[in-house]
DNA sequence: ATTATTACTAGAACAAAATTCTAGAATAGT
DNA sequence: ACTATTCTAGAATTTTGTTCTAGTAATAAT
């Protein structure tokens, strides 16, 4: 967990010399040492950047407390908003995979819609510090990372659309632009975790859970009503 | 227009000399050039700070682009943080001022909450670089500030709860926890106003305003359904 | 096995950018 | 008129992110 496979290195290497001063444990191999080395510093990096935020954090904090020297974080990372990138790339995947899996399975509309506000409630209630972080937003990100996560959106939304279509055509969900189901749908869930996590708000997003997921159900339920 | 009265100036002073350099226009009282000063420091601030963030702001072109000296804005903001925390505040309160005005007037529940959420879509529409700043919540404020905005957030909490109250009594509006209304009826309309201004969505708020105020009202009316 | 290459670590040096400091000018108050 | 205060100016300083150089461990090539 949370290191990625395909190593995109950020700099070109020179000569090669001394090398002891940190490692502590005996000697595990120097691959293990590197994965464990990142996911420290990507650990520490999101307690202080959900913290305080990824401007006011500052990279000497990091490298201390996660016991890594500059050249090792530049090298692995390439800047402060490489980690941050890093984080929030990875934070987005779990996200939607896991609202993903709550939704597949599900047969009715009304079930689908209720396991996506529940899965996105117990998520943010579970680990406040990514969802504060990714909710926070202020992340610049290269163009490279910009586009693969467009592209991850796009594969995203189709995924869920592909299981919403049956049920508009069916009726019991609304026709609506599709641009709509996700804000409609996790909205409301969203808004109520930033206040959470931002402290305006004592309850968080897990204890009204199923207050949110009927309401979000009824805002995108096809209506059939009196009024 | 964007300067308080209340002046909390950051500095402490010491003595009195030249000043001269850029006053172009003949003289118009030192106060209203201060107060010029101020508002085009706030505007330009807000022009770099929607469009690529603080961080990437840097304190330069602010400087450059309002014409002002270092001096001058260090004397009114305190730091780059300060001019944003100033854009924040009267951010928030300019759209809290313009909900309430909004609900207020409506006499039936179901006129009030969409009255909110068009003007919700309006605002956002009609601002975008305000609006996108606001929504970024990147800006870390300051203690006196996360107070002012706690009071003032609870006293609009206070007043829109005094406008529901009466329409849950009679059954118009479902009972739910405080906390949970702003971000049903809000929550949808914010989440696509995200998307918009990130550029992930191409509908803005201000076209699908009826759709959302729709399905906001759905999610908190009180529900009289055959199922 | 030796060598060359590569991935990685280390920290001093550097550069850029935010902020402080010193000083002088306009205005308000007495 | 004099004093205190607010405001402006910009050089000097500090802080902080990043680059650069150098050296080590592991791996691939010969």
């Amino acid at each position: 967990m949370g290191n990625s496979d395909s190593d995109i290195c950020h700099r070109n290497m020179t000569s090669p010399t001394i090398f002891h001063k940190r490692q502590a444990g005996k000697s595990q191999t120097r691959k293990s040492q590197t994965s464990a080395l990142k996911s420290r510093v990507m650990k520490v990096s999101l307690a202080h950047f959900s913290d305080v935020g990824i401007e006011q954090t500052n990279v000497g904090d990091i490298l201390q407390d996660a016991d890594c020297s500059v050249g090792s974080l530049y090298h692995h990372f390439g800047s402060k908003e490489g980690i941050a990138e890093a984080l929030f790339v990875e934070g987005v995947d779990h996200f939607n995979a896991g609202l993903l899996a709550a939704l597949l399975p599900r047969r009715t509309a009304s079930t689908g819609i209720k396991a996506m506000v529940t899965f996105c409630c117990e998520w943010v209630t579970d680990q406040p510090q990514l969802a504060a972080f990714l909710l926070s937003r202020e992340i610049k990100l290269s163009e490279l990372a910009r586009l693969e996560l467009r592209e991850k959106d796009r594969a995203f939304g189709q995924s869920t659309y592909d299981w919403f279509a049956p049920h508009v055509k069916s009726g019991e969900l609304q026709a609506l632009p599709t641009a709509l189901y996700m804000p409609l749908i996790c909205g409301p869930t969203l808004e109520c975790s930033r206040m959470w996590l931002s402290g305006r708000s004592a309850r968080s997003p897990g204890e009204v859970a199923a207050i949110l997921a009927e309401a979000s159900w009824q805002s995108v339920r096809q209506s059939v009503r009196k009024s």
